[in-house]
DNA sequence: CTGTTAGCGCTTTCAA
DNA sequence: TTGAAAGCGCTAACAG
């Protein structure tokens, strides 16, 4: 732990002034290419880098960018972040990382911190959106996007494609020959989307792909779940439990997906065999499970990649498309196979 | 993205100094209760945040602490960084988070960045430790503290305790009456951790029980594994197809004991009638899963905690104890019962 | 109890 | 091509 070393002391030790450190060091402005080597030397020398706080003060930038997230032991946002730290890092920031518990009052105080200097730019993952955020955001010194955050028309969003990745899922299953299939929903409103277009939108994907192919849609084969697999579990076993059960499971996400499997194990059913089953998401998990997990990849990885360059494009004003929809693909893989 | 109020346009909005701001916002200093009261009020309605760049100038610090993570797709990792944002926050820092993808020459730039004044501190986890690295950290100009990296001692660390929990789970399955216990071993070693002491312990545990209930060690129990699911999976096979069998199997962590459980299943054995299955770690899966693991308990999330407390103590002269062993648990759930 | 002065380390003028 | 001066916003030290 020692003592920082300035331009100051490279300017001496190279015999120059702190100005024409600062050039060397950033290129940008005429200096002869002698000068520039010496500098370099020196400051190779004493192994200067340079303070980020002075430069921040000076240039009004931090370089870092905040991204803030409900919680990090869920794959789903883990593999966010991860695409968004790629970018950051890509572009030579650093990433300042707040997870908000999924508790409206911390999202809003983390938002409150992070547009207040500590970053230039800030994302937010699926925002909870207590009342006074959007406002909070807008006014925001610092630009906002938001990955996974409907109706919302003032700020950038990055959202995955739902309805066309349920459709394909479910013709899938159609195609397998399958006429019965059941499909648990996800989670309740929010205010900042009080419709959950995602849920709303994979719901409509599934009933367009049973309107053409001419199978009736049958109420009683919707099943509230949820995102978790007990919830997912729980469904699982309401609908193998009806007295013309499914023969196939849509489920809401992975983990719930995860569930039913579980829940029709439990039943003495074999996946896929007895019951076929599709998830949501693609998280790292699905393709490493047994059977592995048919379902529709959201790009996660690159919601967060995408976000993190929308962010840096606005913040060098390139004035970019301010809402973005990443497409949604199903990825077959062992869970699903045709009725017996 | 208005422009940022400053103390100045506080103090003159206060008809005050911009020093008897700073005093009023800081409380430290004496003041009178009504000045401070008004510039309060005016703080508040000029909306003034103060400015980190300047304050970090100022005095030296920047209130960022980073952390140095190999990948967050694994729930391991991500649970640390939950342990260890939580400590930084309750102390009324911010965490700078950096991923090294497991790649050692990436590891050693984001270490350069970040001892170089991004932050005040750092902690690395499960540090990969290229040649380089150890020597860099020492000469680091912020404190470093390692989790889950052994053989070092010059540098601070926090590791959970391996052999104790080893030997209980051990033990556990002695006493279920199973007499055929199959190990499955980690991953290979790595330059900053030559024999692998966490592969080790747990072996020293397991061989411990064993010894003490007067069972003989038989090598051909012991299979290298790894620690992701299809290695597990590939272990489990190799095991179940002895002529003797194992009638139960203490997996390297759940991952990989989630992967023997598959091989079970593909066996046709049941979990745990046929076979009984320890994991380790006790990743936040472990319990959702059917059946629900039974497994050592790793303080992931206090691992995280303690090591962002030591380096904030150390941060503050506060010269805590420089190895912080953090103790496991055997946690008993469901994927464990008497031989048949 | 309050205000003035100065300077943290850097870089953008502007002048030499 | 190089250097001098100034100031980003904040607060420690010292006067008043």
């Amino acid at each position: 732990m020692r003592k920082a070393v300035t331009v100051t002391d490279v300017a001496r030790h190279a015999g120059v002034s702190a100005m024409t450190v600062s050039k060397a060091l950033n290129g940008r402005d005429r200096i002869s290419e002698e000068t520039r080597a010496r500098v370099l030397a020196a400051a190779s020398e004493l192994g200067y880098v340079a303070n980020a706080a002075a430069r921040s003060l000076r240039g009004g930038r931090t370089d870092l960018l905040g991204l803030l997230v409900q919680d990090l032991s869920n794959q789903y946002f883990a593999e966010i972040v991860r695409g968004a730290s790629e970018a950051i890092r890509e572009r030579g920031l650093d990433l300042v990382l707040y997870t908000s518990s999924n508790d409206p009052e911390r999202e809003r105080q983390r938002v409150a911190t992070l547009s207040s200097g500590v970053s230039d730019g800030l994302i937010i993952v699926a925002p909870h959106g207590s009342p006074g955020l959007l406002e909070q955001l807008q006014h925001s010194r610092v630009p906002v996007v938001l990955i996974n955050a409907w109706n919302v028309d003032d700020l950038p969003t990055v959202n995955p494609e739902n309805r066309l990745g349920a459709r394909a899922a479910t013709e899938h299953l159609l195609a397998l020959g399958h006429r019965r299939i059941g499909f648990v929903t996800g989670r309740p409103d929010s205010p900042l989307s009080p419709e959950r277009p995602d849920g709303v939108m994979r719901l409509q994907g599934y009933r367009e792909a049973l309107v053409a192919a001419g199978v009736a849609f049958d109420p009683t084969l919707l099943h509230p779940g949820g995102l978790h697999l007990p919830l997912g579990r729980e469904a699982g076993h309401d609908l193998l439990a009806l007295p013309d059960p499914p023969t196939a499971i849509f489920a809401a996400n992975d983990f719930c997906a995860f569930g039913v499997i579980e829940a029709a194990r439990e039943r003495g059913l074999r996946v896929p065999e007895d019951l076929s089953v599709v998830g949501f998401d693609d998280v790292p998990m699905a393709g490493q499970v047994q059977p592995a997990l048919t379902t529709v990849h959201h790009p996660l990885h690159d919601l967060g990649h995408r976000a993190a360059t929308l962010l840096l494009d606005l913040l060098a004003d390139h004035a970019p498309e301010r809402h973005v929809e990443l497409p949604s693909r199903l990825i077959v893989r062992d869970s699903t196979a045709p009725p017996a």
